[in-house]
DNA sequence: CCAACCATGTAAGCTGTTACATGATTGA
DNA sequence: TCAATCATGTAACAGCTTACATGGTTGG
């Protein structure tokens, strides 16, 4: 189960599609530096209906059928959506897919997110301000520095977000 | 020749090291994130010496001797200094590994790193503000909003480390 | 008929990970 | 001697990329 294939897995969830229909999805979104072409997405298409979370049923104008969730993808989805926040990249993938209506699950993520997020901060700086990074030359400081405004952004970012929720659970719209 | 192989390549550049030198590098600073453990950096390690771009040398107290870059391996590595700018996480990795005395290639770097920066966080404001993004969801319209507030980082950061190197030049320590 | 695109799939090769296998040396 | 650490290496496996292969359909 890499990330691409939890992105398959909520992308379906999302809308039933076929194959071609997802690889578009990733073609035409920012989704796609989680993948790319043909060769990975078939087999892991593949993988999962073997593996019992995605099921192929109904059938498109002319091809195959769509693929659509079984309860065991449904499981397997839940079980990634809630599980500890470790790579901040994967984290990410996974807030999009996070379901719409529940705003407790939102929040709770975002606060990890920014915890996870300003510690790891924390460690980049303890390493410029400690001695592991005594001999360093200054580009590499700097480029250590990049990683730490870089966690720093997403720090800014969970804030941010948090506060579009709000507005938007106020009715933002009115 | 993966990004790991030029960051040995660079390594190697700034001090002659052995194999378990150059592991210990990875397991004690940032740099780990571009490897980890025996089985990718020994390997590389002869392949890259298969490839003429390395060489053992001298011994080390006990063990076997040090790798040293080649002729061929100065020249590999400083092409791939030169090279236009992708990627923007390996050319943090390039930027950590320009040569100190040259105030010109790090200028230049810092140049087109920000622009690169700049022109994908435009390239996802387009997504965002175009029709692409239609029917996202508001999760996943803030997830590539993270994206972007990350490159945004990244081009505040090249501008900052401008300063940085202004800042020397002029004599930070007086 | 040919070109182009829809739609799916497979095979080869490269990298990296995990986990294990050596041996040498150092300290209790 | 036992455990730990130094120092190197390998074998099995997973995943992705590139590139190619296959058919159907649409339009000139």
């Amino acid at each position: 189960m890499t990330p691409l294939s939890y992105a398959l897995l909520g992308l379906v969830r999302q809308l039933p599609r076929s194959g071609y229909a997802l690889r578009k999805v990733f073609e035409t979104t920012p989704l796609g530096g989680y993948s790319s072409s043909p060769g990975s997405i078939y087999p892991a298409l593949k993988a999962l209906e073997k593996a019992g979370l995605l099921e192929t049923r109904g059938s498109a104008s002319h091809g195959k059928g769509l693929y659509h969730l079984t309860p065991g993808g449904e499981r397997a989805l839940n079980d990634w959506l809630g599980a500890p926040i470790g790579d901040l990249g994967e984290a990410m993938l996974r807030f999009a897919f996070l379901p719409d209506d529940d705003a407790h699950a939102i929040h709770s993520f975002l606060d990890r997110f920014e915890q996870a997020a300003s510690a790891q901060a924390q460690g980049l700086g303890a390493f410029l301000a400690g001695d592991g990074s005594d001999g360093m030359s200054m580009k590499a400081r700097l480029a250590v520095e990049h990683g730490r405004h870089g966690l720093q952004a997403s720090v800014d970012w969970a804030r941010w977000a948090r506060r579009q929720f709000g507005e938007a659970d106020r009715g933002g719209s009115g």
